[in-house]
DNA sequence: AGAAACTGAATCACGATTCATTTTGGGTCG
DNA sequence: CGACCCAAAATGAATCGTGATTCAGTTTCT
């Protein structure tokens, strides 16, 4: 096995228990999720997780931080390929956001419900991919005061939290809606229209 | 002791453990506060909360409902002050909602942190009170409709999510922010012109 | 006295973590 | 090539601390 290929099935293995994590975190959540049954849903032996990562907690943080990273590119790839116009870039991001809970049911779940009990027990430790988000937020905002599209009359980085909050509340809502799919389009484009109108510079 | 007397002090142990809960879980959270702990905050013995409670589950259960509806109760009268105009009415609601973060901060701890770890442990368990809140809050969209203030081209089930996800979110922000009290007047302002400008009918 | 409320030490199930043992897999030598 | 060797990786049964819950005994009420 070349030094190449043997980098690769750890990072396999690594992934596979990250995987197994991510799917019985969001069952049942952090604190009611067994180490065992992260085990056996990865397909690896209880001991093995101690040889990737330091403890439960840590691993959760891994996980954290591996999909957050994961969200974040995806929504700076889509960014970029959508142009200049803040209004079609920020109806981008909601999109996205919204889109996550038929993409990734898991991670939505994971992402919505866990990240502020982290968040909490990890009181000292400052959730950085977070933070990039809420900065990629924030940016829109500001972008758009630069160009002179949005009012300058409101904080960034207070909207920025605020938008936040409200993709991610309509995140939780579509992810345990049982009613089929609701539509995705439509609910993104109230959403958008609200907050672009809202922010408009008069 | 006559039997309002002996109701009310049992009330008043109640109020203990459900008091000492709300510090110990704003605190540490629900996982990691030990019932010990809240005995102890309560000034009680482990085995009297079992008394009250059937077991920690239902006391968190119970803590949550018992100050979701003073949260409610609050919000109702507040609003019922301050007259007809949905603008006012939406203003107060914003100033409320951020408020608790200085009238109540571990309330305020409990309620950002929690609300969701719990909506999920709860699977089942349909959090009634949480709902009344946010009808509240879609109440209020309605009515902005109705009156013609507001576009009618949105879902109010929507936007009451979305905005109780902003609200919420820019609490959390105002109640771990070790900053000195950032002005809640001025926060107010800006999210409240956001929506209602956003919402308004063109 | 009798009931109700309360106490807190003891129980007991649980589950994260450890570590002695086994397996794997590539490198070396005859 | 095959036998052998070693280190790294993996295993999973046993350990061990923890903490929710119980309940026999005590105190407080009426």
């Amino acid at each position: 096995m070349s030094q190449a290929d043997k980098s690769r099935a750890t990072t396999d293995k690594r992934e596979r228990i990250l995987d197994g994590a991510l799917k019985a975190f969001a069952r049942k959540g952090f604190y009611n999720t067994k180490v065992s049954e992260i085990a056996s849903e990865a397909g690896v032996a209880d001991g093995t997780i101690y040889l990737y990562f330091k403890n439960k907690d840590d691993l959760l943080i891994s996980l954290f931080e591996d999909r957050m990273e994961w969200v974040i590119d995806r929504l700076k790839t889509e960014l970029d390929a959508v142009g200049d116009s803040v209004e079609e870039r920020f109806r981008r991001a909601v999109e996205l956001h919204f889109q996550l809970a038929i993409d990734e049911p898991d991670l939505s779940e994971f992402i919505t419900v866990e990240l502020r009990q982290s968040a909490k027990f990890m009181k000292e430790y400052k959730n950085p991919k977070f933070l990039d988000y809420l900065r990629l937020l924030d940016g829109l905002v500001e972008d758009g005061q630069k160009q002179g599209v949005f009012r300058a009359d409101v904080e960034p980085r207070l909207l920025g939290r605020a938008i936040f909050g409200a993709l991610d509340e309509v995140l939780l809502l579509l992810t345990f809606s049982r009613s089929p799919n609701r539509d995705v389009a439509e609910m993104t484009r109230q959403v958008t229209e609200i907050f672009i109108d809202g922010l408009r510079a008069r």
